[in-house]
RNA sequence: GGCCGGAUACCCAAGUGGCCUAAGGGGACGGAUUGCAAAUCCGUUAUUCGCGGGUUCAAAUCCCGCUCCGGCCUCCA
């Protein structure tokens, strides 16, 4: 596999690590202080595509996904932790919801209380990722180990930071927080092309001279700021407070992976400053050379050719569009088919395109199933692969000189993936097989498909959520029964005038009819 | 101001020197099917790759300039 690595800014073959055992991958999770945005969405979504081309071409991945549930501050520009915390400021949000009403039914949650917001967002993120497909989040369910969160992991927090004084790459300042000295680490600004001279400038107009004054270098940052009065604090050789925003990942990555690992993603927004400090804390924290061999970051995405806000009514969590019916698969196609080093343009046009290419997939491996005589709705999240090689089994292995398209497929599909991602060029290689003249075993044709579905990870979910399902309680579907029956007499009658008009009243009430060799069936818009 | 990406048909999107008179999907249009629809199937849909120069036997692909869009320069995926 090739890929582009953000440090060395060139495209560079993925070359596992001579420590043998499985690809160690950490990515950077969601902070739960609000609903993921489907923006959010792109970076965890396009970890996972990473994560499942990897296991397509046949590596084993071990991946691993924090999630932040330490707020930090409103104001970390301040790089000390000026402003207010954002558990604070979510804890408020959420008691004006309660007051107000807009609260989901039977949610029970001190806004007061930290901890418990960021259980209640951490609880429908994970909601979210399992439906969106990340891998991740459904292999937590069994090892929760693979989404670490900063609130159990601060003891080798704690323990970091001592390293990095013991080291003299970090010092107590005179306001008694505990800064890292960027200019102990020669390759602090290697990620992001940034140099210490550049950062003294601070363009970017965030840096105020106030908070300079202690520390030795501007581009310094917190490691753990005393605070005995914050909303989340603990004990430590520094006093009673909280850790710096960027500790987490290198405590977990070791914790969880290893001092050195192969893999580590993020948006494009992490390269700088945050992934910069990660190398620099983890290099200096535990001497080794390299934090992680190889650098991703997934760019943006817009929203219907705008930067996605909220002023412009364009900003979307994945729940507001499984609310609206869009199915998590067509959302996942959507977020991802365009190449991750691009800006994605997502668009409500885009989400129905990626429907229709999923049903097409769809209906291929059903009509293959047909034939194997099993049921079949796509590959499993956790169990494609086996699946797969189950449903190969089943083949004729004699019959290996007349191969299908779908397994011709492969090599295709196989190669787009490892040529940096890329998911349009495999799509094609999958419609190519989509559209050809059936032909080769259906059991090993079935097989192939499942393992191509496997690795995009679409075709088990393209089927709206039922917290968005149709309204299909007895009453309502007693009355499109039975304006049903009175069509199908109408057509049994030729009275064609009067059974338009029932399909107009149906329509009138949200309903579709079509009308199929076994009568009509009907669903909502 | 500095640094970094991008611009391919109505939309999304591959292609990074000859196999490109540009993949794939959606849409639109035409046909089959249908009482009419829906769904499905078949066909058509960029001699051209933001604009202007240049290099080359050969450029969407390389170089220079310009325009526009996006990102980063201590909130952010």
């Amino acid at each position: 596999m090739h890929l582009h690595d953000t440090l060395s800014r060139s495209m560079r073959a993925f070359e596992p690590s001579p420590r043998g055992g499985p690809v160690l991958f950490y990515s950077c999770g969601p902070t739960v202080y609000d609903d993921a945005h489907i923006g959010n969405f792109r970076s965890f979504l396009n970890a996972d595509m990473l994560r499942r081309a990897l296991e397509f071409l046949g590596h084993r991945v071990r991946h691993v996904m924090n999630i932040t549930d330490v707020g930090h501050m409103t104001e970390d520009d301040n790089a000390d932790g000026g402003g207010e915390d954002k558990m604070a400021v979510a804890g408020r949000r959420i008691a004006e919801a309660k007051k107000s009403g807009a609260l989901p039914a039977g949610t029970e949650i001190d806004p007061s209380d930290p901890y418990a917001i960021a259980d209640f967002y951490s609880g429908r993120f994970l909601e979210d990722a399992r439906a969106l497909g990340l891998k991740v989040a459904h292999e937590a369910q069994a090892d929760p180990t693979l989404m670490p969160r900063p609130t159990h992991c601060v003891p080798q927090m704690v323990a970091l930071v001592s390293r990095l004084v013991d080291r003299g790459h970090a010092y107590v300042a005179a306001d008694g927080v505990v800064y890292f000295d960027v200019r102990s680490f020669d390759r602090y600004g290697d990620l992001s092309g940034n140099t210490l001279e550049a950062l003294r400038e601070g363009e970017g107009g965030r840096i105020s001279a106030a908070h300079q004054s202690v520390k030795r270098h501007p581009a310094d940052f917190m490691l753990w700021k005393p605070d005995p009065k914050h909303i989340m604090r603990w004990d430590s050789p520094w006093g009673e407070g909280y850790p710096g925003w960027h500790l987490e990942c290198s405590a977990m990555a070791a914790m969880t992976l290893g001092e050195e690992i192969d893999l580590h993603s993020g948006g494009e927004d992490n390269i700088f400053p945050h992934h910069e400090c990660e190398i620099a804390q983890s290099c200096c924290g535990f001497g080794q050379p390299t934090f992680s061999r190889y650098w991703f970051h997934t760019r943006h995405l817009i929203v219907e050719g705008q930067k996605m806000s909220k002023s412009k009514g364009n900003f979307f969590t994945a729940r507001d569009l499984f609310a609206r019916g869009i199915s998590p698969g067509a959302l996942r196609l959507e977020i991802v088919r365009t190449h991750y080093r691009l800006n994605a343009n997502f668009t409500m046009q885009g989400v129905q395109d990626c429907q229709r290419q999923i049903d097409r997939w769809k209906r291929a491996g059903e009509a293959l199933a047909a034939r194997v005589g099993v049921s079949w709705t796509g590959a499993d999240d956790l169990g494609g692969a086996k699946d797969a090689a189950a449903l190969a089994a089943r083949g004729d292995a004699t019959a290996a000189a007349t191969t299908g398209p779908f397994e011709s497929a492969l090599a295709a599909f196989g190669d787009a993936l490892a040529d940096d991602l890329n998911i349009s060029k495999a799509m094609a290689a999958l419609n190519i097989a989509a559209a050809a003249e059936p032909g080769g075993d259906p059991a090993r044709e079935l097989a192939a498909l499942t393992r191509m579905d496997a690795a995009l990870g679409v075709i088990s979910r393209s089927t709206p959520l039922a917290s968005a399902a149709p309204r299909t309680d007895g009453e309502f579907a007693a009355r499109v029964d039975g304006l049903l029956k009175d069509r199908a007499a109408a057509r049994a009658a030729k009275d064609f005038a009067a059974s338009d008009r029932i399909r107009d009243e149906l329509k009138s009430m949200g309903v579709v009819v079509k009308d199929g060799p076994q009568g009509a069936t009907w669903s909502r818009v």
